[in-house]
DNA sequence: ATCAGTTTTAACCATTTGGTTAAACTAAAT
DNA sequence: ATTTAGTTTAACCAAATGGTTAAAACTGAT
């Protein structure tokens, strides 16, 4: 996290403040302060508090999909796919807690925003994934599953509880440490609880 | 949806904008144009910006939990609670598809927001439902399972596909229309999914 | 018709905010 | 030493925005 150049003092201070407060709740001034700069240098190097934004959002999106879709371009046997993805998406996640929310809020206000820039099916081939299924299913190992159920529910049981964060932490009661103890039980619980629910 | 009192007109416009665009992002003229009426009568019924989100949140988070929590008070069989509150969820979610990503994120600036007003406990009684499953599991017909495993991940299948919408839609190419069929089938699958995650 | 209370409006205000400008500073290249 | 390019700053600006005010319009009771 420690300074090298302004712009990469710029980028860490803009990524902060973002994803706290989304683009509209951010401040040019505060993420001038928090970059330890003037405001006006921020518009120096970033045109403006849009295209700041962008920036910051695509370095952190370029560093996020990867790591929960490239595991999927590997053969790994099924289960292993399943428990790469969630450990390594999980440990993402615990660096970036509030990321999920900033994500889902920016794309509810422009839809565009994320695939003007990336495709997904670049990133997932999901007829691949659809045969790998078919064929576990046909071995016997996993009941028949078509990967558009598959897919949400996983996404869902490993991203929501970082969105739900603060719900979580006070209905539970959980400091942060242990929310983070709860987050790692999941690396287990998360893949026992999925593959019990392809048993077929 | 229709104008009965000014009142009235002002809090489902202030509900329409504030679901989009959140607090920050909502503008008071915006919701004034919405409502049909002249910006200075906002302040006259509702005094702040901030007054006003209060009030509409607070009636939506009102009308959401009963919904959400509900059927934890009743003393049906397990599957049935899951499988009705799975339904009258989705259907209720259905109706408000931009909530989950406005509370979440509204949450996440300002954790003390939501319970503030309300007392999650009240609502459901871990205890009273770790019990049933308890008993659940001494008879055989599940595996053993903790309330608070259980319940990030139900709630995570529910709603996590909601706060996704767009991403789901733009990936899978689904219109309105098919989004509501994929969620409808949801109200059968993901019990399904649910209850075979639980087998022994 | 009039009066009191409420509702609605147009015009206005102060502050915040994103963004600009022009000048000063720095360090390397000539 | 001077030029040149890049970096940084203080001071400003225009627009947007939440909020106020005072008066007009409306309503229902007397």
């Amino acid at each position: 996290m420690e300074a090298e150049n302004t712009e990469q003092k710029i980028l860490i201070a803009a990524r902060q403040v973002f994803l706290k407060k989304g683009l509209a709740g951010a401040r040019m001034q505060e993420i001038a302060d928090m970059a330890g700069i003037n405001k006006a240098l921020l518009h120096y190097y970033y045109r403006s508090k849009e295209q700041l934004f962008r920036s910051s959002f695509q370095d952190l999106i370029k560093q996020m999909l990867p790591k929960v879709f490239g595991v999927f371009r590997t053969d790994l046997p099924f289960e292993e796919k399943l428990r790469t993805l969630t450990a390594d998406y999980l440990d993402f996640l615990t660096e970036y807690p509030q990321l999920p929310v900033m994500i889902l809020s920016e794309i509810q206000r422009d839809p565009q925003l994320l695939f003007n820039e990336l495709n997904i099916p670049d990133l997932v081939d999901f007829q691949d994934l659809q045969k790998q299924l078919d064929e576990e299913a046909e071995a016997g190992r996993i009941r028949p599953m078509q990967v558009f159920e598959l897919i949400p529910n996983l996404l869902s049981l490993l991203v929501f509880p970082f969105a739900a964060k603060p719900i979580i932490q006070n209905a539970l009661k959980l400091t942060d440490e242990q929310f983070k103890d709860f987050i790692s039980s999941r690396k287990l619980t998360v893949p026992d609880f999925f593959m019990n629910a392809l048993k077929p």
